[in-house]
DNA sequence: GTGAAAGCGCTAACAG
DNA sequence: CTGTTAGCGCTTTCAC
């Protein structure tokens, strides 16, 4: 039925292991023997069969990738990069959705680990010792997350918030609502962080509400109280609260950017669209996931590499959320 | 260092085929025995290792997913169902992205298919022939895409391009544009098919322009055509278009819904978000995702199934992109 | 109720 | 340059 290697040996008359050659180590047969096997294996329609050679190998060639939710828009560009990066090398992707549950995401890394040579961990919500630990028994990459002795790609905001609040203030503002994403996730504080230091040095005033969690509906939750803050802006945890509070404010009322200016994270491709279009702190997902992808392949082939971080730089996109400067006007 | 059945065997004793046994065929074996080997497992921190146990069955517990394009709005919540209820089955998916390429899409599935037990191929650009001889040699099932032969999930827009004529012609208008997707893809020329049947019934006027990209930059090339076809009102291929529709007609002064009314097909976030929100045909995309897989199951366990086709309706989610009827204003 | 033995398809020394 | 041999970890008859 289904061509194998035997079956395609036994039709030529050479052993197997030959045959195994011809494919992976073509140097080593003679080029006769090397179109031989290949004519004939076409003509089979040969397709080696993975989990044969992973149980030989102990690679399966496989790697998984692990996030949070499929369906928030961040997560596609990412997926989508590293999908193509590993097809590209030979590898096959498999995708595991946590659902945001850490739980979840623990027992889906379980039983990952057997099936994959690595795991991407996207935006993990495990905390620290644990990835740690697992980083001792499997080839692990962060990504949006960092992990002491643990490789992660990450997307430093710290450039785009700093823009930001350079362009918020250059606008007038000085007392500046910071709209938090959920506890758990390792960027809302980190990011609450960033901006505080970008207020002192700017000496303006930073106001923290929420947490909220990160999706329109909770934006529309936030925007009362991002309107009760006192503050004349705001920077969103993400693109999608920024927009969910975009738009409640207006039905309050309140002007975007001519009342209240507002700043989100991501750039999600609903960004651009909106209206007013959003200004927003761009994160290169697409690149992560290559990244991700690329230093995998190199912990795969490398003997004992250092772990490694790679910050990729975040930019300010500006939109009409955030409106002109004053003296623009 | 990484516990097998062996090991475990060894440890108490027993025969590995007896270890096996307590977690594939529990009745099989003495109640005290599987509790013993259920709590060595777990103490030695046992997986079952997913290639021997493929190697030895034939059934690797993977499916895989082909997609045109993860970063397309629309296959986020299949994709994501889909994982959600393959892992609850205890599969695993395999991800694969042909780029809306079918040479692209030719290898990934020829790849794939002795990587896992059966494909689900969505929205796929080959054509009928090859689905149906690729049906021949591996359990598919097709979504948004039917082949003679094949089994498939249906997206059938019919019940939704219904409602929406009736819809826009209750709101009076008798001259309507159609903005076709892609040539290449099946639901185009479908759509363009349900349209007519509707248009006829109702007695209105049917134009049809493009083909354009199904994206939202589509969409802004599409506006100049949508004003100069005469139509009061239009469908679009896909919300994406139907966004940049929107958005490049009021650029050129021409208000929605006032003086034209827009509808697209797809229900993603964006379209309850934008403004004016979009009136959109939803697709029950989640429940395609979960059907498949179902599907998948019932011909994996099942003796050699028929050819099933499940269609799932479709519904008219009315904003405000087309207003409301002129006897109500 | 449990053990023995063979084999899934491929790779990896080791010979020759 | 090619054949031999053994074995990856698990399942699966067939015996006992």
């Amino acid at each position: 039925m289904v061509a194998t290697l035997q079956s395609i040996a036994a039709r030529l008359g050479l052993d197997p292991s030959t045959v195994s050659r011809a494919f992976n180590e073509p140097h080593r047969v003679s080029e006769r023997t090397r179109r031989r096997v290949a004519d004939v294996a076409e003509e089979m329609g040969y397709r080696p069969n993975g989990a044969a050679r992973a149980l030989a190998t102990g690679k399966t060639n496989a790697i998984g990738v692990v996030i949070p939710d499929v369906a928030n828009p961040v997560f596609p560009a990412f997926v989508k990069s590293a999908q193509t990066r590993a097809w590209r090398n030979g590898q096959t992707v498999l995708l595991a959705d946590t659902d945001e549950s850490p739980p979840r995401e623990r027992e889906i890394v379980k039983r990952l680990i057997p099936q994959t040579d690595g795991l991407v961990l996207c935006s993990s919500r495990l905390p620290e010792d644990e990835l740690a630990e697992l980083a001792a028994r499997a080839h692990l990459v962060l990504v949006n997350r960092s992990a002491p002795g643990v490789s992660s790609v990450l997307l430093d905001a710290a450039d785009g918030i700093r823009q930001a609040m350079d362009h918020l203030v250059a606008l007038g503002h000085r007392r500046i609502a910071y709209v938090a994403g959920p506890d758990h996730s390792w960027s809302t504080p980190e990011r609450r962080r960033l901006l505080g230091i970008q207020a002192e040095r700017l000496r303006v005033e930073l106001v923290t509400v929420g947490p909220f969690a990160p999706t329109y509906e909770g934006g529309l939750g936030a925007a009362g109280f991002v309107r009760d803050s006192g503050a004349t802006a705001v920077v969103a945890y993400n693109d999608l609260l920024a927009l969910g509070i975009q738009s409640a404010l207006a039905t309050m009322g309140i002007a975007v950017p001519d009342d209240m200016s507002v700043i989100g994270v991501d750039d999600i491709a609903m960004a651009a669209i909106s209206t007013p279009a959003l200004t927003t702190i761009r994160l290169a997902m697409g690149m992560a996931g290559e990244a991700a992808i690329r230093m995998m392949g190199q912990a795969l082939a490398g003997i004992e590499t250092e772990p490694t971080t790679v910050t990729l730089a975040t930019q300010l996109i500006v939109r009409s959320s955030t409106g002109h400067p004053p003296d623009l006007v």
